[in-house]
This record gives C-alpha cells, structure tokens and sequence, in this order.
DNA sequence: TATTGTTATACTCTATAACTATA
DNA sequence: TATAGTTATAGAGTATAACAATA
C-alpha cells in the first residue's frame, strides 16, 4: 500500500488521491460549483493533516474564533454567525466545555442566555489552530500567489449574491 | 418569521441566512481556506434549492454524472473517482438502485466486480440535474464574469497542489 | 406571545476493519 | 495473497419539532 506515506493525520476523506484513468468527468470540470466542493474538500484535508486535530473541524476552528473575537457572544448568535441552526450548536458546545475549552455564564440581565468565553485552555488550543491555519493558507498563498486578494474577493461575491438570492 | 419566504427547497442548513450583528471573524476573513467553505456551502444550498431534489446533494450528482458518461465503470473505479472509500458507496448505489435510477451487470471475466449504468429513469434524472446545475452555473458565470477562467484555473491548482502534498 | 437554549428524533455522509467471493 | 464489494460499527454534522424557562 502506498497509502498514507508522508501524510501525517487523515481523519476524514483519506481517500481521494489515487489517480482515476481514462475517466470522463463530463460538464463536471466546466462547473464553478464542482470545483469549488473539490478545492474545499482539498484544502479540508490539508488542513486537518497539519492541524492534526482530528476533532478540531473547520466548523469547530470557526466557533472557537468566534468566541475568542467576541467574547460574551450568546449562543444564538454564535449560531447565526456560524450559520448553524443554534439546536445544532448545542451537542458541539457541550463537548467543548466537557474539553475544558469554554465555559458559559448566565445573563443575568436575561436568564434565558448564555455568554460564552474561552478558557485560558481555549485561547491555547485556539492559538495553536491559528499557527496551523496560518502555515496552510501560507501553502494557499503560494499557490495562489498574487491573484489571492482577486480570489477572495471573488469568493465572497459569490457568497453573498448567491445568500441574497434566496431572502 | 421571514425565514424562507422565496426558497423553493433547502433540504439541509437553511439557517445561515439572517445578517450577524457587530461580530467579529478574526483572521477568517483573510483566509482562503474559510472563504472556500463559506462559498462551496452558498453554492450547494443554491443548487439545493434550484434543483428541488432534497435527495440528490452534489456528491451524488457527480456519481450519476461520472456513470452516465462512463457507462459500466466499475464501483471501486467509481469510489476512486469521486474520492470516497469504496465502502461508503455501497449504501448509495443500493439506494439510487433502489430508486431505479441505475443498475449493474457483473462482469462475468471478473465475477468480483460489477459493470453500473443508468437506467432510462436514471438518465432522465440525470438531464433534469444537468439542466438545475447549468443554471446555477450560469448564476456563478453572471457572478464571475469575465474571470471564470480564471477562477476554475485557480481552484484547479489549489486543488491538485494540496492534493499532491500528501502523495 | 416570543425568545433562548435543550431534548428528541432522524437522516446523511464518512471512515475503518473485518468479512465473502472471487481471482 | 490480492482485489471487489459488503457488512458492521462508529462518529460527526445537520435538520425540524416540541419543550421548559424566561421575557
């Protein structure tokens, strides 16, 4: 097998590489949406491998920022930042404060909610993801080179005119 | 509730939508890697919504794509193709079996494998997913302009680069 | 009545490992 | 021994709906 040789973590999609054969892909390589799901898929993968954080997803990294940026942010909106349904939010939550990395105070002011702050163990983990992050969109950027500010901005305009569609 | 007053259908994630607040994202949004997931997500629930296939998420229209161009492509060619273990194809191709959308003929100089084609229904579903994806894709043309070249050129690249980094 | 967060439930996708049947 | 495909098992992620507590 010459499997998993230099990788260092594949937690998930360890597959994929092989190349295929005489295949035809069809409209496929046409496709701005196929593309897009290959190269995030891709760029999943590369990061987990550095990251070598099997439970520690983009979904996740994205949480922990989101709370180490804002802290105190509630956890409906932390679902809404995160585009998440906020029932969604709640097993994730719940496993991150079992890990010690956040931890909630009620508002007293509204005992309905919930602030939600990084442990001093958060802000570690959070700043170990941010070296690995970096190193990888370093790699990104290398490959991208100087065209990166154009394919950010690109990106983001498909983001939102493609979420305005549907208000 | 202005939930999802002008959305036909969003099978999965249609939160997302509403606007944040004052909220900060950190680094994330100079990071590449986080723009790609934000926009792959955008696009897949546009294509979800313009297509009307709860059912029939990316990943299996690749599939029914990847058969009907390649008609008697085997299952571990097939799960190689589309990046995914062989095992996780299983339950798929038994359900879109079961759907009557494709069927499979063992090869009888190899009795392992088994040779999948679409069936009539299959290639009829499959034009009518052509003509959502076509759409769609005119939408990220109409959003890209004139640097869709470009753009796909970039995700390529990025895609094979993070591909051949763990060979 | 409306909102915050939880629970209950369900489904999809994905993986690895062990198995079978064939080669 | 090696390969094609299945089964068993597991886990993450997501959704909707109903609920309790609070507003």
């Amino acid at each position: 097998m010459s499997k998993s040789s230099r990788k260092l973590h594949l937690p998930e999609g360890s597959p994929a590489r092989e190349a295929p054969a005489n295949i035809s892909y069809g409209s496929l390589p046409n496709k701005i949406g196929f593309h897009l799901r290959m190269c995030q898929e891709a760029s999943f993968r590369a990061f987990a491998a550095r990251a070598g954080e099997p439970d520690m997803k983009p979904q996740r990294y994205t949480i922990l920022t989101l709370i180490g940026e804002n802290p105190g942010i509630t956890q409906t909106v932390l679902s809404r930042c995160s585009g998440r349904d906020k029932s969604t939010l709640t097993p994730t939550l719940n496993d991150l404060r079992a890990r010690g990395l956040l931890e909630r105070r009620r508002i007293e002011s509204d005992r309905r909610s919930f602030q939600l702050y990084l442990t001093p163990e958060g802000e570690t983990l959070l700043a170990r993801l941010d070296h690995h992050s970096d190193a990888h969109d370093r790699d990104l950027d290398t490959i991208v080179g100087a065209n990166k500010t154009a394919l950010i901005r690109l990106l983001r305009r498909i983001t939102t005119s493609l979420a305005q569609q549907d208000v």
